[in-house]
DNA sequence: TAAATATTTTAGACAAACCTAAAAACAAAA
DNA sequence: TTTTGTTTTTAGGTTTGTCTAAAATATTTA
């Protein structure tokens, strides 16, 4: 196996790629890694170059880059270490939701695989991290699970919460309030028509929540 | 305060020269610095420079370096994140006592004041890390216990083993074997004059151990 | 105390990961 | 299909933290 150790900003290009590319299916844009890292274009560039030669991605001049195989398997690592150090941050830790991302983001850099399987173990192997999202094991699969809009559940059925798409500290307040986080079992009881609001019933108690609402919850249809 | 963040090298630098400082009473020259930490002389110059400019040392050229007051409050608190961590790993991930050190040493730069408070009352604020070296607390205060060597203990006395200094694997093994760990009870029950060894009773059971061994054991007397 | 040796600093270079400004390639619109 | 605008790359520069070689200073020893 390739052992090559990255630095904290090969990592974190790696990881963006990944992330841009959707599974390694898509090209992905040097202004779109720009973004993503807040890092100007040429500075990109110069990376895509050190990445292409260590043949993680694949680099057309002028059109994108694609993400390797190799560099699939690598970036899956930092992205299961990433999210074992969130699970730990929020259920030993006690830190709140929100505020558990930005520490991951250093922690995952510290890159001992012997760390990772002991704080795996540890975390007794949790399969999902306190967003929802799944956790990639050892060797890099990833649980895909089906995962649905509160919106796209038809009147009368239920679903379990099982991922919050936005992360931002308001709509994590507001999540608060209307008792949902994640395993919160939601029924849909009614759809509107005009603005395609949602009236669902959630710990007993009926709310009407908008379509931006609906659509930054993710459910396990059951 | 102060709260300037500091690079990972400036970490390491100022924790090595108050390592090297024995609390701040040395002064401390560049070779044992550039020893320590394995980076050639002219570079540990450069930094020590760098460290002056920023008041965390006073340099004095061709003479040494010594640590101010902040650099040694900054030093504690690296050295708390380091000693916190490494209780982590020994108690939690079940890491051995001689593989704590090195990652401790990465994840001690991850600098976040709540994360190391969160982690402290996980772990509920231990004293003494995995090494039996006291954890300073969030203000940078340390408990000082007298530590003294098996051998300085009379016939008949009894001490704690509270820490090992020797930390290579062999003598790990050896400890092992002996059933000696921190916490540990030990009684010295004779002096041999012939070469300093020392006759102790562990664990219901008497041993010869030579002076170099007892002096790489210190305990708190009883 | 003068010569030899050791330590420390200066000077100049290099790699990594950024930057800005300008050139090159591509895409869109007139 | 030419012009205009956007994206990407190239060229050259900066900072951080390291290096080697040589000069300056301090220490040891004969």
């Amino acid at each position: 196996m390739s052992n090559i150790k990255l630095s904290k900003s090969e990592e974190n290009y790696l990881k963006s790629i990944f992330n841009l590319s959707e599974f390694g299916n898509k090209q992905v844009t040097t202004n779109s890694i720009s973004k993503i890292l807040n890092i100007e274009p040429a500075s990109v560039t110069d990376m895509i170059k050190k990445l292409s030669k260590k043949n993680l991605i694949y680099h057309e001049k002028y059109k994108g880059s694609t993400i390797s195989k190799s560099g699939i398997k690598i970036a899956l690592q930092i992205i299961r270490r990433h999210r074992l150090w969130e699970v730990f941050l929020h259920d030993k830790l006690k830190f709140k939701w929100d505020e558990i991302h930005e520490l991951a983001e250093e922690l995952e850099h510290v890159s001992s695989e012997e760390l990772i399987d002991n704080l795996d173990k540890y975390l007794k192997f949790p399969k999902i991290d306190p967003h929802g999202d799944p956790i990639p094991n050892k060797i890099g699969e990833i649980d895909f699970i089906d995962k649905i809009s509160i919106s796209d559940l038809g009147i009368g059925e239920k679903g379990i919460v099982s991922r919050i798409i936005n992360e931002d500290e308001e709509f994590f307040n507001l999540l608060k309030k209307l008792k949902i986080e994640i395993g919160t079992e939601i029924m849909l009881t009614d759809k509107i028509e005009y603005d395609q609001s949602v009236e669902i019933l959630v710990d007993k108690k009926s709310v009407i929540i908008s379509k931006d609402i609906s659509n930054n919850i993710k459910i396990t249809k059951i």
